[in-house]
DNA sequence: GCGCATCAGTCTTGTATAAGAATTCTCCTA
DNA sequence: TAGGAGAATTCTTATACAAGACTGATGCGC
């Protein structure tokens, strides 16, 4: 069996992963890297029905137990979704799991506060030296989507979103956006996030945020930077917003 | 097979566990709930060593690979720690861990902040109706710790600690208390925190938490909601925390 | 005799595999 | 149109072997 796995991680390795199997590398990891490679390379799109298990092991040479591991995390992972009796899915950012997933603000009763979207403005320009170093492969050029929305009408949210021009070919056409940006990253740039690191702050509101949402300047404001992260733990997505929390509370659970 | 599990599976109502199980429940999950009910009722203390695969799945009439997806899970959610070659054990909350965990303020450079204490007072009260509500077993009473908390010396953290008196017998004879509360739980009153739920505001300070620390009242201060729970899932501590995030910010990850 | 390295043994978890059960959907039939 | 057989899928359980880690005995050099 050991030579059929060397077989299956090498197709892995054509797929586009070539490093980090110098030492026998797990089976079932190398099953993860390629559909993870799979994914990213859009030979699988978001909704497409993967593999039975049993397929996934014969077509790279592992048993369906193992094939079964590796679906388990990246079940675990988010990467995709398992349905007993049905099938394996490759899963699929709408609108409404985007939000529920990374928009973390929450209505006094703790409901999910849903947004509208006020104004935007969609630009290209050079990177700055503090974008091209956090954002994977430091690019030359992004696009920048500066938007203001709202909760029930009110304007609460002030947000700029820098992304790598080379990933997102042709965005600065596509506006106005939809409210949803992560659920259109990944439809119309095969870009899904899965994770999200911020960093939070309470500060005064400065005078280009006041100014937007229509705040006197001294109104404490919630900071928030995001680094989103891909399916291939790429940064692609750097955020930062301001919210007004004084009817609303940014909700987070810490496990 | 399926005799030998019913009667695992009442080996584990015997110690403590009796719902949940009408209609043929896992193997897996019954010995997870068998292993948690141990931990609450003290038979296995933090720091011991569980039974390895083998013994455990004998012990519970089902076989090693069951008492191993058990223990996977287990790790999973933080309740037990495992090394290859050397064993199984509960995991210990020790004030490094606890902080690293859920103390999330961080340094301008993203290292983690090291807090100290500054004051601290504990006294025991009637709990509110709110308290009563929110707290797992509705409790009547409950102590209330009030502390001023330092970082580099800074006073940037004023918090107020609710907890069930009868979880925590004796919890204000104990005053001064350590700096890391969940570490305290869990050694002194064997509750071990593993989950807590925050929302999260910016607010003007208000009089109390300004004259606490040495603050002007309308300066922006982050404001965290904390509800932390238990191994068992049980709501057993409210916490609102004011920080300062002048040059501080909250770090989470979103996945 | 004392100290230290080495090595075998044993206990543990990690990995891989397989067989049967449970779930879901489709499609045919009455 | 309702119901049931069948096929496809994931889920659960079980077993065998590999790999890591600690223990203690053994032997050698000093």
């Amino acid at each position: 069996m050991r030579s059929d796995l060397v077989h299956g991680v090498a197709s892995a390795m054509e797929a586009g992963l070539d490093q980090a199997n110098l030492m026998t590398e797990p089976l079932y990891k190398a099953v993860i890297g390629t559909v993870i490679d799979r994914i990213v390379s859009g030979e699988l799109v978001p909704g497409a029905m993967l593999p039975s298990e049993y397929d996934l092991g014969a077509e790279l040479g592992v048993s369906q137990g193992t094939a079964r591991k590796a679906l388990e995390e990246l079940e675990r992972r988010g990467i995709i979704k398992r349905r007993q009796g049905v099938g394996s899915f490759v899963a699929v950012r709408t609108p409404e799991n985007a939000l529920f997933q990374f928009f973390r603000l929450r209505n006094p009763d703790g409901t999910q506060a849903i947004p509208g979207l006020a104004e935007e403005t969609v630009t290209s320009r050079k990177a700055t030296a503090s974008e091209a170093g956090q954002l994977s492969d430091a690019p030359e050029r992004v696009h920048e989507i500066v938007r203001v929305r709202t909760i029930d009408g009110a304007r609460l949210i002030y947000e700029k979103s820098v992304v790598p021009a080379v990933l997102f070919p042709g965005l600065a056409e596509r506006a106005p956006l939809p409210n949803a940006l992560y659920a259109l990253y990944q439809q119309a740039f095969r870009i899904a996030i899965v994770r999200a690191d911020e960093s939070i702050r309470a500060v005064a509101a400065d005078q280009e945020t006041a100014s937007a949402l229509g705040i006197v300047e001294t109104r404490p404001v919630m900071r928030v930077e995001r680094k989103a992260f891909d399916i291939a733990d790429r940064c692609v997505e750097l955020r930062l917003s301001f919210y007004v929390t004084d009817h609303h509370a940014y909700g987070i659970s810490l496990a």
